[in-house]
DNA sequence: CTGTTAGCGCTTTCAA
DNA sequence: TTGAAAGCGCTAACAG
């Protein structure tokens, strides 16, 4: 039914080792032998065994993407990261399998014995957060591993994440270029990571260009439209005199955008506005959001990367950062 | 290093065939010796082998995902058809591994070959088209496959897809109801199979609601934001009259509303606009768009139960359509 | 340069 | 009920 190894062989009049050496490039085979060779493989249509080459290599060329809260609508982060990852990967030979967290098959499990059992290679992690009971795992065990928006750094795992601290500072300069001087943060979920380093970029940034700092400006959402809502209504009712916020998403400040406009708050001239991510979503939203942008395409290539340099160069796991940007539209 | 079957076997005083067996819940095995075999797997922590299992089964519980169109932004319709079949093949015990069209090193070999090479047991195509090269090699291939949004259905292929023609009639209805008796519909791309069902569901609705159907007042777009734009100047171009349209996708609708707002046209005052798909964009410009949504994520599951069916049931492939559904805001 | 041999970790006849 | 042996398709010593 299927074509083998064998197949070629004999058709070929050689051994299937002589096939596999003349196949994978090996120098000691005959010029012509492997000319044959590649010659009936190619007629027969031969594609060699993953599995089979798998099994006795003890390597799959195949990463896993584990994703955390993988789930419907949760796209606006992930997605690029996906491409970039897989594109990244295709371009090393290297196929990704999918691994959810939260799937009811997989719960139970860790998610190392997980990819140990389908014997991938290493696995890129995403979406999981300081509380994470992953966090450990990841940490811990051997399996190659590159996180994504948590700085997890040990023997086996190297992380790529957006430089927050400097992205926050890039939106408190920003309005203070417009000219705020009661900045306003709403934050993340404060287990998130990204959420420390935001808000310490928003304090440095404020410190440096505002001068004092008021840590009552500082309010939690959840990361999510609703919560920015709520958590920018909570900030006013606090400090009416705020005339600028940064939201910690884009998904928050459009919240944000939301209440203004129930309320009465004409953005930007009563209270600007800057978001954090760059969701396709901040264009298109009147007045359009001023935002931090981050390269999430680019994330998702540098810890492709990083774990195939891992994987096939020995290389240390590192951390790295990348830049973000200011896009700066209406909302400041 | 790897804790493999002997292992357990040594440990449990069996042979490998027995610990198999008894792992795998086969009846010929006693017991107390079940347990024992089962008590030192747990101890041993061992995971049977994906592979070697793959390699010997000639199954490897793997199902691929055919991406055509894997692009950083392109994840409106996507991500959730992607999560859906993602859900639903873990539940049902199989891994998704990415396979994209056009990446680099596979844009060459057929896809067929590709999952082949992998022992893939099915693939689950997306963003095909009707003049795509795939077609071919989906509707001839011997590999089980379903394919979303493009009816093709043959012994081993069958597809899911919205029911476009009864979603474009109710968005003519949508039109029609609030007094609009000149409209106009915004189509995606012409080989695009989905674009063919819609303009028989637009034309019909069409006879049937207002009487007269005029196909002048058909244009094409390509799905993209600017094609909408473009499109629906053309359309006001030669119809001026026109006092509702229906675009083929929300990036169209969108970018007709940007076209709008730039020409001084109040929507939905002077046009009614309807748009198809339900992304999430749609919710948030203004005027909100009032569109079609397509069940993106139940299509994913629906792909992925068929495919497992096939598999494992020996269930003949078929075409399924799922329904659409109208979604009122403020545009129509 | 080429072939023989021995597995990789697992399932499955076939005997016992 | 259990085990020995063969083999899935491939690679890698080790000889020749």
């Amino acid at each position: 039914m299927r074509v083998t190894i064998r197949d070629v062989a004999r058709a070929a009049g050689v051994s299937v080792t002589t096939v596999s050496r003349a196949l994978n490039g090996a120098q000691d085979v005959g010029e012509e032998t492997r000319q044959r060779v590649i010659e009936v493989a190619k007629q027969l249509n031969y594609r060699p065994s993953h599995v089979a080459r798998s099994l006795v290599l003890r390597k799959s060329q195949n990463i896993g993407l584990l994703v955390s809260d993988f789930r419907k609508g949760g796209h606006h982060f992930l997605y690029d990261v996906l491409v970039g990852v897989h594109d990244t990967l295709a371009e090393y030979g290297y196929d990704v399998t999918l691994v959810s967290t939260d799937t009811a098959r997989q719960q139970l499990v860790s998610y190392v014995d997980f990819c140990r059992a389908r014997g991938l290679d290493g696995v890129i992690v995403t979406g999981i957060r300081l509380d994470d009971p992953y966090v450990e795992e990841v940490v811990e065990s051997t399996l190659p591993s590159v996180v994504i928006d948590l700085p997890l750094l040990s023997r086996h795992c190297g992380y790529v994440m957006t430089d927050n601290v400097n992205g926050a500072r890039y939106a408190v300069r920003r309005l203070v270029s417009r000219g705020c001087r009661r900045i306003g943060f709403v934050n993340g979920a404060a287990h998130a990571a990204v959420s420390r380093e935001r808000l310490r970029g928003f304090e440095e940034a404020v410190r440096q260009y505002v001068g004092v700092y008021d840590d009552r400006l500082v309010v939690y959402g959840d990361f999510t439209l609703e919560g920015g809502q709520r958590a920018l209504a909570e900030l006013l009712a606090r400090a009416p005199d705020v005339d600028g916020v940064f939201f910690a998403s884009d998904l928050m400040a459009i919240g944000g955008l939301q209440h203004c406009r129930a309320a009465g708050i004409r953005v930007p001239e009563d209270l600007a506005v800057v978001g954090f991510d760059d969701i396709d979503l901040a264009r298109f939203v009147t007045p359009a959001l001023t935002t931090i942008a981050q390269p999430r395409y680019e994330m998702g290539c540098e810890a492709a990367k990083m774990l195939v340099h891992m994987l096939e160069k020995g290389e240390m796991p590192s951390g790295t950062l990348l830049p973000p940007q200011l896009v700066v539209r209406e909302t400041a």
